[in-house]
RNA sequence: CGCGGGGUGGAGCAGUCUGGAAGCUCGUCGGGCUCAUAACCCGAAGGCCGCAGGUUCAAAUCCUGCCCCCGCAA
């Protein structure tokens, strides 16, 4: 089919790439505009853009697709099908109508389940043990349209953040790939989803990853997971920002917390422990300011820490 | 030219301001003690102090340029 597809991150490369070696014709890849990014504020192509290029797939970068000039160009290309992947912007009825098939989208969570932003770490950070990628008709809601296929995938134990990106946006793509083989052979069906059943996830902003102590070790342990590598779990040493990489929940029983949430109850090799609201938490990998990630006892050799010492704002 | 921290034996740090013997906590190797140990004691190996140039009798330390890593911000 010729696919116009719509794309920006990392996660949207993988059905970009399947797509094409399934005989798929992308005439155009549409992404965010380039911004300024990183510690040189150098401006940076959108991953999406890059993988593009480099497949010789013409780009498009609208500041917003809902402009009459973009529609008009997109009409040009007379495509069958939009496959959109983390676009990041909303597509308006004009352009969800503008290709026979419609608009279809890759979305990271089992619908109607963690519609919206950042399902991947969402899930995560909510500590679920399953959780899938859902391709749909597009309609005008939020991620509100028909289902067409679904795929679960079971998180690990150790789940992080970004191992569940790599591994949703595998599935995706396959997912993606069936998904438009069914719509060309007319074998798609188009399942309304659940609304009542809906829930939503906000964006994920760099300050849900600072660590309030009075919750449970439990949730600060998925939090720390689903926040990794980005944008991290943090809390404050000395005044300094200490970001926490990985960690693990020590069983306790029912005894009373001996110390103040945020308070180190114990320093050896096997890490720091840390007083939450509810149990102990292990830190077992972290990372001081300005310098590299790192193992807790290496930590330890050259930034000595007391047990009592507290974590977090002063 | 967005702001800032840092590059010192295998790891993490101190030392740099106030130039003048390479240090700390570990790890590794050898030996000892011990029923035993991640414990303790003794000993050893391992560093062009990121790179290049400059100042100086003398540079990890001061000056200049470059490379690399990282935090914030975006």
């Amino acid at each position: 089919m010729r696919v116009i597809f719509m794309g920006t991150p990392d996660f949207s490369i993988g059905t970009l790439e399947a797509l094409t070696e399934a005989g798929h014709e992308i005439v155009l890849a549409v992404t965010q505009p380039d911004k300024p990014k990183g510690r040189g504020k150098t401006v940076q192509f959108p991953p999406v853009k890059e993988a593009a290029l480099a497949r010789g797939i013409e780009v498009y970068q609208p500041r917003r697709v809902r402009e009459p000039e973009c529609i008009a160009y997109l009409q040009k290309f007379q495509a069958d099908i939009i496959v959109v992947v983390a676009f990041g912007q909303i597509l308006p009825k004009e352009i969800l109508d503008l290709p026979r098939y419609g608009c279809v989208n890759v979305h990271a969570s089992l619908l109607p389940k963690y519609r919206g932003a950042a399902p991947i770490q969402w899930a995560v950070i909510n500590g679920e043990k399953v959780t899938g990628v859902t391709t749909m008709r597009m309609d005008e809601g939020l991620d509100t349209g028909d289902m067409i296929l679904k795929e679960e995938v079971e998180l690990t134990p150790e789940e992080t953040g970004g191992s569940l990106f790599e591994r949703l946006a595998l599935t995706g793509a396959e997912l993606c790939v069936k998904t438009l083989t069914a719509i060309e052979e007319g074998t798609a069906s188009y399942t309304p989803q659940n609304h009542e059943a809906a829930t939503h996830t906000a964006m994920i902003k760099k300050q849900l990853g600072e660590i309030d102590w009075n919750r449970p070790a439990r949730e600060l342990e998925c939090l720390i997971r689903g926040l990794n590598p980005w944008p991290s779990a943090y809390t404050y040493w000395k005044g300094k920002t200490l970001k926490i990489w990985k960690a693990s929940v020590i069983n306790q029983t029912e005894q009373p917390a001996a110390f103040e949430a945020g308070t180190v109850t114990a320093v050896n090799k096997d890490g720091i422990m840390v007083q939450t609201g509810q149990g102990i938490l292990n830190l077992l990998e972290v990372q001081p300011e300005g310098k590299k990630r790192m193992k807790t006892d290496a930590f330890l050799r050259g930034y000595p820490v007391d047990t009592g010492t507290r974590l977090g704002k002063e």
